[in-house]
DNA sequence: CCGCATCCGTTTCGATACTG
DNA sequence: CAGTATCGAAACGGATGCGG
């Protein structure tokens, strides 16, 4: 019978919460199935193929240890379906402002895609959510359209006195921006591309209201450099 | 001579910024070095003392990524002085808001310290910072007290309209808590122990404005359950 | 097919000993 | 004090196989 496997479990040994979030998500792989999870319930196989590079065995290790600590539960679809899928518990969607943050902090670092750099469309909503500017930014409203060969995604970003928010609903855009490369929404979004440029020489459609393609880039900001307000580095 | 010891890179290939943000900071013991430079720069033995586990050999290795990506930053010290000492960088800096979401999500699996566990006075601002609320919170302030053996810490938290701000600087309290128990503290934050119960079973000692103990673990909030505002997910 | 277990070569980790 | 060297143990990645 299945009886429980080890599912191996680090310690720090240290009473600090920091600590304990990273033991349980500090492992290969375990943020980006979260990532996964966080745009609805996933088979198995379909966390495989959006995860190229994971084992079959690391990665029901994972779900078995997210399970056990309800970031995750297993849930049998109609029988029809024959399939089980995994969706986030409570505790997994609690993890969407820390995933927003590491976003954002990540941008910094990011490469534009080589060759065998795998790319889902869904992604491109979490990156814009995560660099969307949190204080009052531009009252526009611009719909994205990213195509791929899984069908692609839209999404809307509006800017609006309390920051920018990014919707999967479409609602009356200023602005229609359409294309199939994912790096020149998110050079546009970061300011490294000029709206006009990106429109020249990246494959990159517009409609609507020019004025607010051009004030696109005022929707996002880049993490601040954190001045360390809490923790008073005593630097000499 | 020194040629470059090979510093491992994990990569998963993958066009996205919360890959890029674990490819870095996913490695054991990296954020935790991260959370001790928050608090100013130390060094070597410092980190060793901070981070029971950590061989020298690892910390090295984590040392010189962090530094290759100019997160952190090595500087030597005045002469006399004869060591040198590690800092956060600006991108190390802009870690804070990424460490206190996953404090903020940490706490609710954090447990209570057992005998074989590490603790340092320095992270229970961090610790309180993490937890505190967003919104409006009481215009109280509190003078939190902790001793150590290592010296122990001071941190005041103050309640106000945008929310609770934890300091180092502890100006006007209108409540003194002193205790040697970390886990009280926090208890108390979460509300998992009642003022009236710290104050009788546990260490812990108060002057001031009892009122201000009482609204005490109103300074503070758990990570919301994130109805995933952004990402809709589909649940069939 | 789907979920998962097993085997195996490689990488990474942790503990100890050692060096400038 | 600030690392380096070494080595056994654990984790990881890839392939393969088994039961539904």
């Amino acid at each position: 019978m299945g009886h429980t496997p080890p599912v191996p479990e680090f310690r720090y040994a240290q009473f600090c919460p920091l600590a304990r979030a990273t033991e349980i998500l500090g492992e290969r792989w375990t943020l980006l199935i979260v990532r996964e999870l966080l745009t609805g319930p996933k088979r198995f196989a379909d966390l495989r193929r959006a995860l190229p590079g994971v084992s079959s065995s690391v990665l029901t290790v994972r779900l078995a240890r997210l399970e056990e600590l309800d970031l995750v539960a297993q849930r049998a679809l109609r029988p029809p379906a024959a399939s089980t899928v995994y969706e986030l518990a409570e505790a997994g969607r609690a993890l969407l402002p820390v995933v927003l943050e590491l976003v954002r902090w990540g941008v910094r670092f990011l490469q534009p895609p080589g060759e065998r750099d795998h790319f889902e469309a869904d992604w491109l909503p979490l990156g814009l959510a995560g660099i969307a500017r949190r204080g009052p930014s531009p009252s526009i409203a611009v719909a994205v359209h990213l195509a791929a060969a899984d069908g692609g995604v839209s999404c809307q970003v509006r800017g609006g006195r309390r920051g920018t928010v990014v919707t999967r609903e479409i609602a009356r855009p200023d602005a229609t921006l359409e294309t199939d490369s994912p790096l020149a929404v998110m050079a546009l979004a970061t300011g490294m591309l000029a709206p006009a440029d990106a429109v020249r020489s990246g494959g990159l459609r517009v409609e609507g209201d020019l004025d607010a393609l051009t004030r696109f880039p005022e929707l996002f900001e880049l993490a601040p450099s954190g001045a360390g307000h809490v923790l008073g580095a005593d630097i000499d």
